[in-house]
RNA sequence: GGGCGAGUGGUGGAAUGGCAGACACGAAGGACUUAAAAUCCUUUGACCAUAAAAGGUUGUGUGGGUUCGACUCCCACCUCGCCCA
């Protein structure tokens, strides 16, 4: 018979064919299987994929069939988020039509995922850009602003004069433009947003549900919601009849506020110095301060600023008059945009005091060390004893903060306020790209949503993109231009369109009817197949696109669209792959493309390299020979089973008795047996691909020391028998990790495809079990002697056998036994002097 | 400054209280070959010792501690990464 060639291009492709034809993939919605919802994140289609991208998908498609051969209804889908910036990056840069540009591109990246052979139910595939997936976009946005949950207001927004377009806040990045890095500036607009504020407690209690994810993204998530308690202190200002609130978590220092401090954009500082002789110093230190830009402001290494407004207000507590001024570390954004200030227990107050020459008072003493307001270098923040503090002289500091919040609230002085850093969702941007939000501004009825009934709100195609300046749309008369769905009268449109966090915010629930035109999913569906079982993507959205998403799932709960809290049970964040020290990037240049790869290799040498590279949530350095390894593995493989091809079909299959097999055999069928054991508990519990990659490799240079016969009698077909079972147990194992090649061997060795369609194997226990092991005799804990012992030996004997023993005995030689540790099945220690 | 990770051979990594370095890459030597590639076999943390076989010392970022025993647990520190200020 002709050699049987590893021909892995030939082979992935008929196996490619063969899974689409017979929709391994395709979710069965009428099984009475358990259901398993697999999903990765879906890509920004940005042009093409490199190894790094493909580790994800990986991840997921290994996930995906090792539960099909665990007997679940699998459903794994991908789709593209498909709108953004990059695109009209594009269109402004090359002339080319974002959508054009975004089409061509999923087109070359959906090829470099066939050819990875990751399957998709790809009936299901959806993209953000198509109007029959944002007009859903839109509903939502509908439903927020029915609920009134979406408001516009005019705000300070982030403004980056490059891109020309608002930014979020966690879109810029010490000061400058995640994209761009052009330095951001402040800058006033009406803009939408979504009041996730509302949603900030719920959102911070249910963490607490999300016991299948990763400690440190929960503790990402708190803290950026990051809830603080506090008291909102009345101030009364001077002259006046009017109180000033400030919002500390630090009442109990408030008997050593020696001044408070206002946001330049605090509602209250024109009126304040209107008429004043300070007016003039007070605008244009607050113009300048605001352009200086929010994460300047706060940063610590900043100059504190500000200026007195010739104004005066009461402390409650002690009658002290104190001065006002304007400061530039202070933000409207936080509390009520005004702060007292106490200088000896704040660290940015004390620097502000020291700066314009303001007293310092201490009232918190530490304890067995006396603070000199005079001569402290830096601010006192830690805990410590009440000093001139009136009637809480004497107390902790942790006490009083409770003892003075219940006061001032008994006085009427007072409210205890709870606030969150988490702002509120700031949604549009001045692009082109991106779902239209769905509203209408009317002469007479004001600002109108567009019914459902009119959506989608379609994206006008002829739009001229230019370098600068404002949204193209801004542009298009036809699309601005519009009538009033209420009285019929003249109106325009919103041009803003919408984060693409918001198309990403509720995909998930899209896949399970990605083509219904009269909703965009079926409650019932939805209920059925959420909370998504895995969800798996990479570390950099632990935050926002998981908040998003967690906070339109909770909206649409008390909405009653949907029966479940949180959208995602477990959370997978795969570690990133390096390359040169670095993440792999095109303008660094060190993409490593799989499409070379599987030319030269395969796809499943390339996806075993991916997964044998380390554990998968960890960051990996990329190797190119490494591969190799990967390569020779599978030739090895398959060498190992097409030699006996012929064979297979002639050897009676028989049940596995270990007692009446040979020594080796023996062996070999253990160890196949604990191999089993091993990649199922990796597979299980810690995902560790690579240490279970390693035990099948282990098991295979194993097979090579196994002298495997062509038999001629019954005891040699019995030998041979355990050798095709264990090479079959081999394929079962690897089939998660290299599908294509498992597939064909699985034929080769007569059996009908799927190798999905059977059973993971179980491994047999009673056949783990070693006869004889090896303990190792330990003298002061270092070794010294290793014995070979029946393995049910009592610990008794065990000692006895260990003491007889020569070497043993060499060393104990005029030496007194002190102690001896014995560790069942592994190790013996004599302590000896 | 705070929070969370990580630090192990020439390299990726393994071991979560019990033989440190599984598995793989690389390297060296050998077999096959006219030759090379591929493949196969042997060796491979460092150091010392030895004719050889044994053997010994040392070793998981640094310094302490707990323990019969520490890469693993505790304390302090250093370096790097990520997130937040």
């Amino acid at each position: 018979m002709a050699k049987r060639e590893y021909n892995f291009t030939d082979i992935e492709g008929k196996w490619q064919g063969f899974w689409e034809g017979c929709g391994l993939f395709r979710a069965d919605e009428a099984s009475r299987k358990e259901k398993f919802y697999c999903l990765v994140m879906f890509p920004y289609p940005s042009g093409t994929l490199h190894v790094g991208h493909g580790r994800n998908y990986i991840i997921g498609d290994v996930v995906a069939r090792y539960k099909m051969m665990k007997g679940y209804n699998v459903l794994s889908t991908i789709g593209w988020d498909a709108f953004g910036l990059p695109a009209e990056n594009a269109a402004i840069k090359g002339g080319i039509h974002p959508a054009v540009w975004t089409k061509n591109n999923i087109k070359v990246m959906k090829r470099q995922l066939h050819r990875w052979g990751v399957g998709y139910d790809w009936e299901r595939e959806i993209t953000s850009c198509n109007p029959d997936y944002y007009k859903w976009t839109q509903w939502i946005f509908l439903k927020l602003y029915e609920n009134n949950l979406a408001y516009k207001k005019k705000a300070a927004v982030n403004w980056c004069p490059s891109c020309a377009t608002v930014l979020a806040n966690e879109q810029v990045v010490d000061g400058c433009c995640e994209r761009c890095d052009s330095p951001v500036r402040q800058r006033d607009l009406e803009q939408w947003f979504f009041r996730i504020s509302q949603y900030a407690q719920k959102l911070l209690d249910d963490i607490s549900l999300l016991d299948g994810w990763p400690e440190r993204v929960k503790t990402m998530q708190a803290n950026w919601i990051c809830r603080s308690e506090g008291i909102r202190i009345d101030f009364k200002l001077e002259g006046s009849g009017k109180t000033l609130p400030c919002f500390t978590t630090r009442p109990d220092t408030l008997y050593g506020v020696t001044f408070i401090s206002l946001a330049p954009e605090h509602p209250m500082v024109q009126e304040l110095i209107s008429g004043t002789p300070q007016e003039k110093a007070v605008m244009d230190f607050a113009e300048r301060a605001r352009n200086q830009g929010m994460v300047e402001r706060t940063a610590e290494g900043t100059e504190k600023e500000g200026v007195f407004t010739g104004r005066y207000v009461v402390n409650p507590v002690n009658n002290d008059k104190v001065p006002v001024w304007v400061a530039n570390y202070v933000l409207m954004e936080y509390g009520t945009g005004a702060v007292m200030g106490v200088p000896a227990h704040d660290q940015r107050d004390f620097l502000f005091a020291k700066k314009y020459n303001l007293p310092i008072k201490i009232v918190i003493q530490p304890e067995g060390n006396e603070l000199n307001a005079g001569t402290m270098q830096e601010a006192y923040v830690d805990d410590g004893i009440q000093i001139n503090s009136g009637n809480f002289d004497g107390l902790p500091n942790t006490e009083a903060i409770n003892k003075i919040t219940i006061h001032l609230e008994f006085k009427g002085l007072g409210t205890k306020t709870v606030t969150y850093r988490l702002r509120d969702w700031l949604i549009s941007r001045q692009r082109y790209w991106g779902a239209p939000i769905p509203i209408i501004y009317c002469e007479k009825c004001g600002t109108v949503p567009v019914p459902e009934s009119q959506l989608p709100v379609v994206l006008p195609e002829a739009v001229e993109f230019k370098p600068h300046g404002m949204n193209p749309l801004a542009e298009v008369n036809s699309f601005i231009n519009s009538v009033c769905p209420e009285c019929s009268g003249t109106a325009w449109r919103e041009i803003d369109t919408m984060d693409t966090f918001v198309d990403s915010s509720w995909y998930f629930l899209r896949y399970l009817s990605p083509k219904d035109d009269r909703q965009p999913f079926v409650t019932k569906i939805v209920n059925k197949w959420l909370p998504v079982d895995q969800y798996i993507g990479g570390v950099e959205h632990a935050i926002l696109h998981l908040l998003y998403s967690r906070f339109i799932t909770k909206v649409l709960y008390d909405l009653g669209l949907v029966n479940f809290k949180e959208p995602f049970q477990h959370l997978f964040t795969q570690g990133m792959i390096i390359k040169e020290g670095a993440k792999m990037s095109k303008s660094r240049g060190n993409v490593v493309s799989p499409d070379i790869l599987i030319d030269k290799y395969g796809a499943d040498t390339q996806r075993l390299y991916i997964l044998f590279i380390g554990p998968p949530q960890k960051d990996a350095e990329w190797n190119d020979r490494g591969v190799l390894g990967a390569s020779r593995f599978l030739s090895r493989l398959w060498q190992k089973i097409t030699d006996y091809e012929d064979v297979y079909a002639r050897i009676q299959r028989v049940d596995i008795v270990m007692s009446k097999l040979s020594p080796a055999a023996k062996t070999l069928y253990r160890q196949m047996n604990q191999t089993a054991k091993k990649v199922t508990e990796d597979m299980e519990t810690s995902w560790h691909f690579n240490t279970a990659i390693a035990s099948v490799m282990e098991l295979l240079n194993n097979v090579d020391t196994f002298h495997v016969v062509i038999p001629t009698n019954a005891a040699e077909e019995l030998d041979f028998h355990v050798f095709r079972h264990t090479m079959e147990t081999i394929l079962l194992l690897m089939a998660p990790f290299t599908p294509h090649i498992c597939e064909e061997l699985w034929e080769v060795m007569g059996h009908k495809p799927s190798i999905f369609q059977q059973p993971w194997p179980v491994y047999d226990k009673d056949a783990i079990l070693e006869e004889v092991i090896e303990i190792v005799v330990q003298i002061n804990s270092k070794v010294k002697s290793r014995l070979s012992v029946p393995v049910d030996m009592s610990e008794d004997e065990l000692k006895k056998r260990v003491l007889s023993d020569e070497r043993i005995a060499v060393f104990l030689q005029g030496k007194q036994v002190m102690n001896t540790v014995i560790v069942p099945g592994k190790l013996v220690n004599i302590v000896a002097k």
